[in-house]
DNA sequence: ACAAAAGTGTTTTGTCTACACCCATGC
DNA sequence: GCATGGGTGTAGACAAAACACTTTTGT
């Protein structure tokens, strides 16, 4: 460990140091699902089982380094590297979990990482590496690994209320897409439906989100929609959707009552 | 370290492993202003700077017991068992930062928690410990050590934002509190003024909130007012006002326009 | 009596929802 | 022409901001 000479500006011996996990979920909206990317585990403690990617984190890198290795080792997946910032991939810190009691192997801290990406297929799937899949949100019942059911829980709420406020639904799309297409990606989120005209209005009508491109998409039938990207000079992270887009109150979300 | 002789299921050799500390914002309304509880360093690094209470993880501890017990060393003050559950105390995860860049003493993990608590006179202050000290937010522009701006910054952002949709504020009030008391809460914590009337009447009526005692409270002029606390068998955590009490739109959180 | 703060009623204004309707394309 | 999906207009429900007004206390 890099600790200096300066009695009086070391660690002290007496804290504890711990070895660091980073995990990542990375979800993704394939035919109208939301799924969350696994793997299987070729390793113990739980061999065989499925679980988030991630991996230890290596002496002299950041945390984000650490997920976007892991990711690319464990899945293939490269994480651009602006997928902190604008674009249309996004990669935030989600919270950390532990260090007691959630790794046999003794205390290990997780710090998790929450990715938001567009739909795409895997590199090299079932290659020599354990196996990376989507599979959809709510049918991983396969217990996963360590607290990992915990964390992905934890990861689809934050998915979930993100895109009220933020341009973070853009994440799952392609650099233009239609307002259908991002139609999909709330009611696939939500797990909802969710009205094709007020929405369109709404997500056009909300400053700092759409940017039309003038060109049109969408060869199916009916009339071909507009190609919109993401309003330039926005930080995903940062911005505000104002108004929001609050989806349909559902009985659980509201206040207990009394 | 904890780790098997199970030469197939140990932390591998080449995982990092990392001193962690815990770095605790704690908030509190006094006289109509936010304020920030911050230490003076006995310890290089930063000696003599101001920092936000906080210190290393023991071995065998949780992250919440860490940040329990180095506030109450450094500050005196006792943080309820239950203040991550029902009741007028509050905490919960902020975020996590590091390990580099941030310690001049090398790679170092630091866990931030958010404390709301009500206001109250430090005990000892000015004793045998650094002395601990209340600061209004905005004035603390004595540079803090470490990264804890930043992590200040992230912690009042994170209450500003939380009140508007969690029963939270009722965190910054005695057991017992008057509407009035409330709305002060709100109004210091954004720093905005809120119509009394209007305010009144959405507490009031938003279900899962206030609960009336009986009792009346406030010993000033006019007419006193009715006690109220927090609604039984709610987790403020966990419990979402529905409608949100909005903060008044300012020109910074709306969406940046093209 | 007066000031001050609590609490209620009412008006105005805007926003969301639901749905009727037109537009543009594939077949 | 007709089905299909994209996009606009509009009326009613609903919620929020603004503020007049009454109530209840201290001085």
């Amino acid at each position: 460990m890099a600790r200096t000479a300066h009695a009086s500006s070391a660690v002290p011996e007496t804290a504890g140091s711990f070895p660091v996990t980073v995990d990542v979920v990375a979800l993704t909206v394939r035919a109208g699902a939301l799924h969350v990317l696994v793997v299987d585990r070729l390793l113990e403690p739980f061999r065989g089982q499925s679980a988030l990617p991630g991996g230890f984190v290596l002496p002299g890198e950041t945390l984000e380094q650490a997920a976007g290795r892991e990711l690319e080792e464990e899945t293939g997946l490269t994480v651009p590297a602006r997928a902190t910032g604008a674009g249309p991939w996004h990669l935030e810190q989600l919270r950390t979990y532990g260090p007691l009691g959630r790794d046999p192997r003794g205390p290990v801290l997780s710090v998790a990482y929450l990715l938001l990406a567009p739909a795409f297929g895997l590199p090299a799937a079932g290659g020599d590496a354990a196996e990376a899949r989507w599979v959809p949100v709510g049918e991983e019942d396969e217990r996963l690994a360590f607290d990992h059911g915990q964390i992905l829980a934890d990861g689809v709420e934050r998915a979930r209320a993100k895109i009220e406020y933020s341009p973070l639904a853009a994440a799952f799309c392609p650099p233009e897409f239609t307002v259908a297409e991002l139609r999909g990606v709330y009611e696939a989120v939500w797990g909802t439906q969710v009205d094709a005209r007020n929405f369109h209005r709404k997500a056009t009508g909300t400053p700092g989100f759409l940017e039309p491109t003038g060109r049109l998409g969408g060869g199916g039938p009916g009339r071909p929609a507009e190609l919109y990207r993401l309003a330039p000079g926005v930080d995903p992270t940062a911005a505000v959707l104002h108004p929001p887009l609050l989806r349909p109150v559902s009985p659980g979300r509201a206040a207990p009552s009394a």
